[in-house]
DNA sequence: TTCTTAGCCAATCACCGGTCTCATT
DNA sequence: AATGAGACCGGTGATTGGCTAAGAA
């Protein structure tokens, strides 16, 4: 379990997955279609669309947790919190799109910054 | 002499982004100015008063758990002490976790 | 039938939308538009924070703030590949979004890791839904005698 | 050390998914 | 024919707070 591995793992997973079962997801598939739908561009949606975002979110969510468990392991706390997560989008620019949801001035301690 | 590291605001991108977003989180960032007035400043404390009501209202252990449904009345025949469920062995400390 | 009007009459169940108290908020000014909650901008907190268990220890925590910026965090990426794929079908005149459209929002918007798995998960999503369609229809159209088959499920 | 706070329980009810009709292509 | 929006509805899991150890400070 670790960053290097998991878009292998990933690949590897959904390899593994027989019939995708488009019912009981981990999120639910009407949110994330109202969610898209705050988009004043937006007219219909592919059914395949909420589906497609259920995974990708799955995914986002771990990578971006796992990126900010980093940080909180190098300040020894066992609680993750709003800062790691802040430095993990500083650290990897594939989080900059979040630079206005969780500003730069939000990595609070005194802490390195590259 | 530094002038650009002053703002507290998004009006331009002061440090370098990924080149493939940069377009797009402007374009984001109009959507969102749009949606800003809708938005409420901040969190409210629960998001249903119903659900919020219920979770008042429930038995709770000692330890301020839920704990499963020990009689909604309160003036039923036997209280919640008495020994009729098969409570903790030793006595009735709080097991920790 | 009796019941023939060219238009239905629906009755939506949205209730009767009562502020008793919420949050005793003081001013919470209404703009031209409806107020959005945060059921309708963010995915169920509970989902997310079982999500991000994941990755994490078993004896790992998790502090509140951090649950709600990931949770505002995971619409902003929602809406951020929308935007991109929303354009693409804009731009190839069509009004539907469809998965295709959001594998190149994903490619150039610089989420290359996503496209591979998401490819894979699409390309069977897609499969079982056609062998599904073809094996209901296979069973039921090359029989003969009685064309209608059954499909008498249930009346609303 | 002091003091803030996240995990822990499970019952209700708002919401999600399935299904219908109708519109569009 | 194929596929999506939107109304409707039934079944169900997300929502929820008090206590206290865990741990941030």
């Amino acid at each position: 379990p670790t960053i290097d591995n998991f878009w292998p793992n990933i690949v590897s997973e959904v390899h593994s997955i027989g019939q995708v079962d488009a019912k009981h997801q981990v999120l639910p598939l009407a949110r994330i279609k109202k969610i898209m739908k705050l988009d004043e561009n937006a007219k219909m949606i592919a059914g395949e669309a909420p589906l497609l975002f259920a995974k990708a979110c799955e995914y986002f969510i771990q990578e971006l947790t796992m990126h900010a468990w980093v940080h909180t392991e190098e300040s020894r706390r066992r609680t993750l919190q709003r800062s790691d997560i802040a430095q993990a989008i500083a650290n990897y620019d594939q989080f900059d799109f979040l630079i206005d949801i969780v500003p730069r001035e939000e990595i609070k301690p005194s802490s390195a910054q590259k | 002499s530094e002038d650009e590291s002053s703002k507290g605001e998004a009006d331009e991108e002061p440090l370098y982004v990924n080149a493939k977003q940069y377009k797009r989180i402007l374009i984001r960032r109009q959507a969102r100015a749009k949606l800003e007035s809708r938005i409420p400043k901040e969190r409210c404390k629960y998001l249903h008063e119903s659900r919020h009501r219920h979770a008042m209202n429930r038995a709770r252990g000692e330890g301020g758990r839920f704990h499963s449904a020990q009689e909604k009345g309160d003036q039923d025949s036997s209280g919640p002490e008495g020994g009729s469920m098969p409570m903790t062995p030793s006595g009735g400390v709080t097991l920790s976790r | 039938m009796s019941n023939s009007e060219d238009s239905q009459q629906y009755l939506n169940d949205m209730l009767v939308k009562e502020e008793d108290e919420a949050s005793g908020d003081d001013s919470d000014k209404q703009d031209g538009g409806i107020m959005l909650r945060e059921q309708d901008r963010f995915l169920p907190i509970c989902n997310i924070i079982k999500i991000m268990k994941v990755p994490v220890p078993q004896n790992g925590k998790i502090a509140k703030d951090a649950r709600e910026c990931i949770q505002e965090c995971v619409s902003e990426f929602i809406s951020f590949i929308s935007s991109e794929a929303i354009e693409r079908s804009v731009a190839e005149n069509r009004k539907t979004v469809n998965g295709d459209d959001l594998l190149v929002a994903f490619s150039n918007l610089g989420f290359d890791n996503y496209v591979e798995p998401l490819s894979i998960y699409l390309q069977k999503y897609r499969e079982s839904n056609k062998s599904d369609r073809n094996l209901f229809l296979d069973a039921s159209y090359p029989q003969n005698e009685d064309g209608s088959s059954a499909n008498e499920a249930g009346k609303q």
